[in-house]
DNA sequence: CGCCATTTTGAGTTGTGTCAACCACCGTGG
DNA sequence: CCACGGTGGTTGACACAACTCAAAATGGCG
């Protein structure tokens, strides 16, 4: 992931906010924040909008490694270089924070090292999540639990309300490990069932979360 | 993972033992070191023998998250308790530091603060990998990488050379997210395409390491 | 309205899991 | 020294979830 939701380390933003006085970068969607290889030469904070962290391996298959989400930060936990691609699906704003001003406060105050290193420690815990949910889920798992995930994010824990689906089904597939088409049928057994609504191609609405909720966690409801 | 190959931090480890003078533990084969939600009180560096780091879900189903050889560091990047359980393989000896004494570490030398998140990339950039392995690779391929990896790790790069094997299949299935059927088949396929030799359960040899890669690398050689 | 990209649906294949039987190694005890 | 029992490993038959290839449908946009 190399992702930090904002609750992982509560009270570093204002810190590293601090480091740096840059006014926020705003980009429109498809802007390319930075290549895999490119000299990780920043840190940044989703402000609003949401983007895509990917990697395409040699032989064209691609994994899109997270979404990226207001209070998001990407580009920690790389080493000299970023390690996949980044890019805007929506219009947004991002904070840039310079890689050195980061290592520079981190000499003149060593506790906020130790903040970094809890965010990292968090980092590689939601990264073991994701190894199980990879490795070990079915494709309805990962679907119901991608969802639930989404409507996390936007705040939206109730039955009935429209929530943004704005990556496309390639991005999803990419992002579970899985095909379209495989997502897709898994999409349409969810509506059929009346367990989630499809207004358009960009959102979803939750209509019964809690049978979402058991999809995503049990083995045999499929 | 949680476990840092040495690689990772050249020049950590001498500081890490200056912090404290413990004289390292000897301990048995199957010694449990620490359980899925202990009191994460200290760090544990892999003298000798072999060490599994393991997690069980509630539905009984095991992840093995790594083994640990000579050099690796277990205990890093969890938070105030462990995530998984450890035990040894094989009986062997490890190095333990207290965790408050690293983190006061840190807070008179910042940058060791800086070198402890340059493991934590490197960390993050293993788990990375990890997924790949997990989500992406087939049965053979998953098998082929991980049979190369005990191969860099005893620094036996060349054929004809026996390799130690001291985790049973039900560990590597466990490690790989396969079941041991799958692994023994696969072994058995390697085998007799004069890949690999097994000369025994508790290790094995190979024969032709370019065709061993070949089959970590590419989808279709199966 | 009509085009094009995206999504959905359908039909068939395949790799891996499951369940079950069998085998081989190895320590134990007579 | 050998018979025995048990654990761990291998092999076989079958099932099924997800993949692949192909075609149809949908939706957004000029």
């Amino acid at each position: 992931m190399y992702l930090f939701p904002n609750a992982a380390a509560p009270g570093l933003n204002t810190p590293m906010r601090h480091v740096s006085y840059e006014p926020g970068r705003v980009v429109g969607a498809t802007t390319v924040l930075f290549h895999e290889g490119d000299d990780a030469e920043a840190l940044y904070e989703v402000v609003t909008g949401v983007f895509r962290a990917s990697k395409v391996f040699p032989d064209g298959r691609r994994q899109v490694v997270a979404f990226a989400y207001p209070g998001d930060i990407i580009g920690f936990g790389h080493g000299d270089t970023y390690r996949f691609d980044c890019d805007a699906l929506t219009p947004g704003k991002v904070q840039v924070t310079a890689r050195g001003d980061i290592m520079r406060a981190i000499r003149n105050r060593p506790e906020l090292g130790e903040k970094l290193l809890t965010m990292a420690a968090g980092e590689i815990a939601s990264m073991h999540d994701r190894s199980e949910l990879l490795c070990r889920k079915s494709a309805m798992e990962r679907l119901a639990g991608f969802l639930l995930s989404l409507a996390g994010r936007a705040g939206k824990q109730e039955n009935d309300q429209r929530i943004e689906l704005p990556m496309c089904r390639a991005d999803i597939a990419d992002h579970l490990a899985l095909t379209i088409e495989t997502v897709s049928r898994n999409m349409t057994k969810l509506r059929t069932r009346g367990i989630i609504d499809l207004p358009n191609r960009g959102s979803f609405v939750i209509r019964d979360i809690a049978r979402l909720r058991d999809l995503a966690e049990c083995e045999t409801l499929h």
